[in-house]
RNA sequence: GGUGAGGUAACCAAGCGGCUAAAGGAUGCUGACUGUAAAUCAGCCGGUGUAAUGCCUUCGGGGGUUCGAAUCCCUCCCUCACCA
């Protein structure tokens, strides 16, 4: 029982609060816990998965796994984080995200033992006297204590008042699901005490917040998001995920192998010390890449990687294009037509800067005329992109 | 409702009649060095074009003044602050 406790609180930034968990856990039934995602872009990223993992110890040991699917908060948008209003979503692409969310949690989550709720379900049937009721019990100084209001009220940004509503809207869901823990990012600190505030008003037991830390992007600075464009999706091959993880600095590593690995700090200590971080990093990677798509996906990844990377060596499949449409054409052409680069004035660039191969050897004239006859040619552009251009 | 300040490249921010495709920064890309690490150095960073002091599109929207506008005028839209 202790010891539960202890795995269950492992890796958890901020509880509140402690002694109410233990009494929950005492209570000796499944517990609900709560998480929620609002389905407002197409990927789950890396930094979802520690909040995932953590959901996940809670159903191993028998407690009731809740996902929450912010269908209805999705078109609000968490101002969590951020210096503006999001804009809208339509019902379209919520129903999309939300579809390829789906298809992406499970690879972390038992999906005989979760729950998947949809918010849409009891904040969709609400009239508009129930929401006055919900506007009633929290006031404005309350909301504006939240840091991210109370910085662009500083810096004379725009709030707007849909945005208030956010964190009540999660509270309620709180409410509604009578969760017992709810699980976030340490960024939903405020959303998620305003679950129990809630609650206590609606005369339950207030729910555990637990808070996970949040993950550090490809960057290095700025925590993982789709929106700072510096994150690995779930939903990437799995060379992507192994060579993203690559290029994360020594430093990041650590981090990294903390939240998605759940490595023990002295485990990290005899890393740090004994192990060259080029293989430690290779490692880390695998193991990743392993728990998103299985073992020999991963090994077959580190390969690609070692032989393109450490050993130079083309890889053995790439894209290919056929020159059959456009005949005997220019290099310049024909790589436009691949409609891997955003414009002919971006290959110029390449080609000027010498990031362009061709069979091996750099090439900067556009206008080389590329002969079906000749073909198939390699082509490398910058360090990862290759294409074989076939007659 | 009143008064004042703003809206510039997918981000921040200068410019306030020609020399402005628009300074600077951040991000990104390419190259060098490496371990596709970090740090560092160099270059690039609207499109089109063999090339040019070429052409096209861009400074919230629309209209106007001018040989010429991001820069001046009119009008509309949006944001912020203070007062009520």
């Amino acid at each position: 029982m202790k010891l539960m406790a202890e795995k269950l609180l492992q890796g958890t930034d901020t509880v509140i609060e402690i002694e109410g968990f233990l009494k929950k856990l005492a209570l000796q039934r499944p517990l609900r816990i709560k998480l929620g995602v609002d389905p407002t872009r197409p990927d789950l990223t890396l930094g979802h998965m520690v909040g995932f993992l953590k959901l996940r110890q809670f159903q191993e040991l028998g407690h009731t796994a809740i996902l929450l699917i912010g269908d209805t908060t999705a078109r609000i948008g968490d101002p969590s984080g951020r210096s503006e209003t999001r804009p809208a979503l339509s019902e379209q692409e919520i129903t999309q995200n939300t579809q390829t969310y789906l298809d992406q949690v499970f690879k972390l989550l038992d999906p005989e033992h979760t729950h998947v709720r949809y918010n849409s379900e009891w904040l969709a049937p609400l009239r508009f006297d129930q929401v006055l009721d919900l506007t009633r019990r929290v006031t404005m100084a309350r909301i504006l204590e939240r840091d991210d209001f109370a910085k662009r009220l500083a810096a004379k940004q725009p709030i707007s008042m849909v945005e208030c509503l956010y964190p009540l809207l999660q509270g309620y869901d709180s409410v509604v699901l009578q969760a017992d823990v709810e699980l976030g990012g340490s960024d939903q600190l405020f959303n998620l005490m305003m679950g129990r505030r809630l609650q206590e008003d609606f005369g339950q037991a207030p729910q555990v917040v637990m808070t996970v830390p949040l993950l550090i992007g490809l960057d290095g600075t700025r925590k993982m998001s789709k929106s700072y464009d510096n994150y690995i999706a779930l939903s990437d091959s799995p060379s992507d995920i192994f060579g993203k993880l690559m290029s994360i600095s020594d430093t990041l590593m650590w981090d990294y192998y903390r939240l998605l690995l759940g490595t023990p700090a002295a485990t990290l200590e005899a890393l740090k010390n004994e192990e060259h971080p080029l293989l430690a990093k290779k490692q880390l990677a695998q193991s990743i890449t392993e728990r998103l798509h299985g073992n020999p996906a991963a090994l077959q990844a580190r390969n690609a990687f070692e032989s393109l990377f450490t050993n130079r060596e083309t890889p053995a499949d790439m894209p290919e294009f056929s020159l059959a449409t456009l005949g005997a054409t220019t290099l310049l052409e024909a790589l436009y037509a691949t409609q891997l680069f955003p414009s002919k004035a971006a290959l110029r660039r390449l080609m000027d800067q010498g990031g362009l191969k061709l069979n091996g050897s750099p090439v900067n004239d556009p206008r080389l005329i590329l002969d079906p006859q000749q073909a198939p040619y390699t082509l490398q552009a910058g360090k990862r992109t290759f294409l074989r251009i076939s007659p």
